[in-house]
DNA sequence: ATCCAGGAGGCCC
DNA sequence: GGGCCTCATGGA
C-alpha cells in the first residue's frame, strides 16, 4: 500500500467525469482498471490509499493520473467575468485528465454515441468480460485489437453495442491489421490526428475530438457533445474567451462537469445559478 | 412508460 | 457547407 497526501486529486470526480469508464466504486472504495492493472483507491479527506507500492505508484499512476501536472495553471486562465467557469472550477475540483490506452479510449467512445455514460460503462465492462484477459479471477483487462477482432459476433451482441456493433469490429480490424496505427500517430499534429481517426467508420469530429484529448492528451481539444452545446449557446453566446483555447480541453472538462451533473441549459430543470 | 443519451452517416439542397 | 432523418439499447 502507497499512501499519498493529495490536494487536487478527487477519485470519485474523475470517475463519473465521462472521459473513463471503468473507475467504479468497489467494496473498498474505488476500483480502477487500466492497462491490464488494477488499483484500489480509497481515501479519508486527502490522504489517499493505493493498493501498490510506491515504486509502480511512480512508475505508472502517477503518470496515468496526470499527478505531475499543475492544474492550477489550467484554472488559472479563467476570465475574472466567467461567473460559469468559477462555478464549474468550484465544482470540479479535483479532476484530471487521465493518460488512457488510445485503443481502448477509441473503442469507448465509438460505443458512446447516443448513450449515457451509465450505459457506456456497461457496455464496456461487458467487453471486458468477455473478452478481455483475467487480471485477478475478478477483474479483466480491455480487450486488445486482435481479441475484439476474434470477437465472436453472438457473444458481441450481447454487450448492448446496438447499431455501433460494427463499426466496433470494423475498428478492431483497421487497429488490428495495422491500417490504422495508434502507436505512430502519438507523433501527429492534432489536426491531422482528428482527421486520420475520422477515416475509421462510426467515428466523427465528436468521438476523434475524445480519442485526441482522453487517449492522445491533446489538451487544446475541445470535444462538443449535446452538454458543450448546451453551455457554449446558454453561457457564452455561441464562443468561448480565446485565452482559454490552448487548453480548451481542460476547460470543457470542468465546465462539461458542471453542466452534466447539474443539469445547466436543460429546459426545465432547476438552474443552480 | 416515454424520453433521451459525451453522434454519425446518408441523403438532399 | 447546412438541414433533416434514421440508427439499437439501456437507464432514468
Amino acid at each position: 500500500m502507497y499512501q499519498k497526501e493529495l490536494e487536487d486529486f478527487s477519485i470519485e470526480k474523475i470517475a463519473d467525469s465521462g472521459q473513463c469508464f471503468r473507475i467504479v466504486p468497489g467494496d473498498y472504495g474505488y476500483v480502477v482498471v487500466a492497462f491490464g492493472k488494477v488499483l484500489n483507491v480509497r481515501h479519508e479527506g486527502r490522504l489517499y490509499s493505493f493498493s501498490c507500492d510506491e515504486e509502480e505508484f511512480k512508475a505508472f499512476w502517477q503518470k496515468y493520473f496526470d499527478l505531475e501536472k499543475d492544474y492550477e495553471k489550467y484554472r488559472c486562465l479563467a476570465l475574472p467575468e466567467d461567473e460559469y467557469l468559477a462555478k464549474a472550477i468550484h465544482f470540479g475540483k479535483g479532476i484530471r485528465i487521465l493518460r488512457q490506452d488510445p485503443w481502448e479510449v477509441l473503442i469507448s467512445f465509438i460505443i458512446s454515441q447516443r448513450k449515457r455514460v451509465s450505459a457506456i460503462r456497461t457496455s464496456v465492462e461487458r467487453l471486458a468480460v468477455n473478452f478481455g484477459r483475467s487480471i485477478d479471477g475478478k477483474y479483466y483487462a480491455f480487450p486488445t485489437p486482435e481479441e475484439m477482432r476474434l470477437a465472436d459476433i453472438d457473444l458481441l451482441k450481447t454487450c448492448g453495442l446496438g447499431y455501433r456493433i460494427d463499426f466496433v469490429r470494423k475498428a478492431a480490424e483497421s487497429v488490428a491489421d495495422g491500417r490504422i496505427d495508434l502507436k505512430k500517430m502519438e507523433k501527429l499534429k492534432t489536426p491531422k490526428l482528428i482527421e486520420k481517426l475520422m477515416e475509421l467508420d462510426g467515428v466523427g469530429i465528436k468521438v476523434s475530438s475524445c480519442v485526441a484529448l482522453f487517449g492522445f492528451h491533446r489538451l487544446e481539444v475541445c470535444p462538443m457533445d449535446v452538454w458543450m452545446n448546451r453551455v457554449i449557446h446558454s453561457e457564452y453566446g455561441g464562443h468561448f474567451p480565446k485565452a482559454y483555447l490552448p487548453y480548451m480541453g481542460v476547460i470543457q472538462q470542468y465546465m462539461y462537469d458542471y453542466a452534466r451533473l447539474n443539469k445547466i441549459g436543460v429546459r426545465g430543470a432547476f438552474d443552480h445559478g
